[in-house]
DNA sequence: CAGCATCCAGAGCGATACTG
DNA sequence: CAGTATCGCTCTGGATGCTG
């Protein structure tokens, strides 16, 4: 992405990491997501209930791709009843940053 | 965004400037055009012909969302044939700053 | 040149019911 | 509690042909 070759490949297009970034960050529930787990970790009904609207299906889809990104860690803890522990790994929180200087420029311009 | 009050409401959450601006530009080929002027401004078949993959319609609908934003601006010079020049605004100009700190991120985590 | 109109496929998202 | 299994639908994105 740094050069831009033109025409730009579709495929390099596909594979440039921000562009890969930003469209998980794009997806419906993500940043939200995110946003919670960069509070404090939370069990899965926790977020569940700590989001209005979500269906359990795309919130187990949404933090296993975060998981699945590197950005999200998920424990088990063998418990009964079963207990799902998910929390930023550092990657995740090293995210916050650059987030957070989008954030402020969204609150200035959108 | 910055409080986050539990559960989060699904219509604050829609109409939240972050959240807008991340799925803006999650969109697919929104970080692309982006990119693209802010290299330097375009004609519409400039960023047609630089973008392998996109079809008429939805580059025109990519950057008149975009202008919906105020992040370009769109310049029709009533000659024959027409011309029209895409440009940053310099709202979008200053929105490339956020996004080479989340790019830098991208390329060491994705 | 810079689009618009039309039609269409598929991804993404969701509702609901069920389970280890 | 923390999911999975199905089914259904909306809506984004795309192909194609036409135009001021």
């Amino acid at each position: 992405m740094s050069v831009l070759a033109t025409p730009v490949p579709a495929r390099e297009y596909d594979s440039c990491p921000v562009t890969r970034a930003v469209h998980r960050l794009g997806e419906k529930w993500t940043l939200l997501v995110i946003m919670l787990l960069g509070k404090r970790p939370h069990r899965y009904n926790e977020l569940h209930r700590g989001i209005e609207g979500i269906s359990q299906r795309i919130l187990t889809r949404t933090v296993r791709l975060l998981e699945a990104d590197g950005l999200v860690s998920r424990t088990v803890h063998p418990t009964v009843p079963p207990q799902v522990e998910y929390r930023l790994t550092p990657a995740g929180e090293s995210l916050l940053v650059p987030l957070n200087a989008l954030a402020g420029w969204a609150v200035e311009h959108y």
